[in-house]
DNA sequence: TATTAATAATTAGCATGCTAACAGTTTGCA
DNA sequence: TGCAAACTGTTAGCATGCTAATTATTAATA
């Protein structure tokens, strides 16, 4: 067994993702889509850029992502007069709907994450994988 | 900002294969490869299902991955007659090379993401960390 | 022994991730 | 004003991830 954080980062969000689709199975969502959701359930009428750059996902990636979602009926993409290069995205019925399935099942599985390890013990990991993301998103190119 | 698990663990996620890549610019080596090299450096000669097991990734998504750093001349694959099914695959003298490139770019980058954070403070989060990819083993269909 | 079941890898088809190159729009400055 | 630069999103082409179905081999059992 390897303790290294590189491989247990691989695995952890390897196992994550894989649960979080056995939990959404009859939600008819694709494996991209949760997270997209959950960011608009937290702010709809995002600029497609700042999806982007808050989930680490290249706006090239996004397009296609949100054409399949638009196609689907869960989110509206709207050009405005005041600036005719951005896109504005908000949510439809049917997906504010879904962001309930998806809010539950990151809920239910936070805490089965979390399961055996103490109140303190977590907020203590939770804190050092703050500063761990902030470290992240500052090294740029070392050595 | 959000400091919820699961967002945190998206982001760390993407922002470290992003650091990986950066590192590992000029050695030719394509997104999914590095983890494949790191786990052969461990246990050269293992069958393709082993690593797909302890990388979490799909017998199918094996098969093209391999293919391709077979293609580079990173490793072989080679099937023996007591088991016609079975693949072993190990690492070629080229292969061994990249992988101490791989372990040299895990080795620096796990020290810049720890940056700020005590010994202490790593240990027990590494400790945490062990058990939450127990737990997720474990979660099967829950609810 | 012959048939069935289990195992290991592959293929096909799709979604998602990347980079590089491009198009359209807006901004800034000569 | 007009041209260059910056900005936003898209397209094309590829790698990587999945599931479902298939092939080939081996094991189990009737």
């Amino acid at each position: 067994m390897d303790n290294s954080f590189h491989y247990q980062l691989m695995l952890v969000h390897a196992l994550f993702r894989a649960r979080v689709m056995e939990h959404l199975a009859d939600a008819g969502l694709s494996p991209g889509q949760p997270k997209i959701l959950d960011y608009l359930r937290r702010h709809d009428g995002s600029m497609q850029k700042e999806i982007a750059y808050a989930c680490q996902i290249e706006p090239a990636t996004m397009t296609g992502l949100l054409r399949r979602m638009e196609e689907k009926g869960l989110l509206t993409r709207q050009i405005r007069p005041e600036n005719r290069r951005t896109c504005y995205i908000s949510l439809t019925a049917r997906g504010r709907e879904k962001c309930k399935r998806v809010e539950q099942t990151f809920l239910a599985l936070e805490e089965s994450v979390f399961t055996g390890i103490s109140a303190q013990e977590r907020t203590q990991f939770q804190n050092t994988l703050t500063k761990i993301c902030a470290n992240m998103t500052d090294i740029r190119g070392l050595q």
